[in-house]
DNA sequence: GCTTTATTGCGAGCTTCTCGCAATTGAGAT
DNA sequence: ATCTCAATTGCGAGAAGCTCGCAATAAAGC
């Protein structure tokens, strides 16, 4: 998480450290789900200069590293990064208010322990998103239709 | 799955009833994870004069009545369309075949319960991929390092 | 400092998907 | 059957999200 995590996963790697990358990582380790977009506005706070591209590419870099996860929590929208977690993590987003929290739990090691001694299938990922309403949102909501596509 | 129960649905709701709406339903139902553009294609093969745009407001209104679903299985790449199936099916990805297969397992209705019990939140929705490699591949790969961003 | 080469900014461009509008067509009323 | 009229379609323009090539810049070893 410290920008020393950074500098050893670049350096060890044979990339090098870089303004650029430096101000993307302070700002996805600070700030989760954000899309490339929002990250550049933040980082552009501080150095204006820096392009989106660079983002992008520094985003992509990370990911590879496996530093960052790219997460797409809207179908047809921007993708949203953040941090490698641990796939025990998962997404919980709320259809009224929007809220997407972090939620934990101990299912996904069943699925990987089922599927690797049943299936020789080898896990690498797992990614679980689950849309709902959330406590506030259902206080105040009638759970309707399902939810419906825009952007 | 027939095309009498597109009708229904359709006309239930008070839509018509048409040549592209048929057709599309037909090739969704017929193989899964498709993509618009995919779909267009095979369409065409009957029809060559449905356009992509209607390929693609059937597929939305076929996902508001809960006909379909979509789900991005690549970032960044396209959607692909399915049957809406039941949440206790989910999606598992092969990083190196690219075969997708769905799968079905009871770890869902734990989640919704757990989440439903605990912490106020209703569960309208799970989406569950699950990456690696699958049987055939894992015989002749080393499982090596994460998988790259790429189009 | 100097050199080398990875990285950046910039802009063009690609892909996926959406939207407005005129033409068409489904389906209920006649 | 035919008529009527709103829903739907095809089409093209265009938006959004992201990528890429290239010349300029800057990191890191010497």
């Amino acid at each position: 998480m410290t920008t020393e995590w950074l500098r050893d996963s670049l350096g060890g790697a044979g990339h090098r450290v870089t303004g650029p990358r430096l101000a993307v990582w302070s700002v996805v380790a600070g700030t989760p789900h954000l899309t490339a977009e929002e990250i550049a506005q933040v980082v552009r706070d501080t150095d204006p200069t820096v392009n989106l591209s660079s983002v992008y590419r520094s985003l992509s870099l990370f990911a590879e590293l496996g530093l960052v996860r790219e997460s797409s929590l809207d179908t047809g929208g921007p993708s949203h990064w953040e941090l490698a977690h641990a796939d025990e993590q998962f997404h919980m987003r709320c259809r009224s208010c929007g809220k997407v929290e972090h939620h934990h739990g101990d299912l996904v090691e069943r699925v990987v322990g089922h599927l690797t001694n049943d299936h020789g299938f080898i896990v690498e990922q797992v990614d679980l998103l689950v849309t709902g309403l959330c406590s506030e949102c259902s206080r105040s909501q009638s759970p309707s239709a399902r939810p419906s596509r825009s952007r």
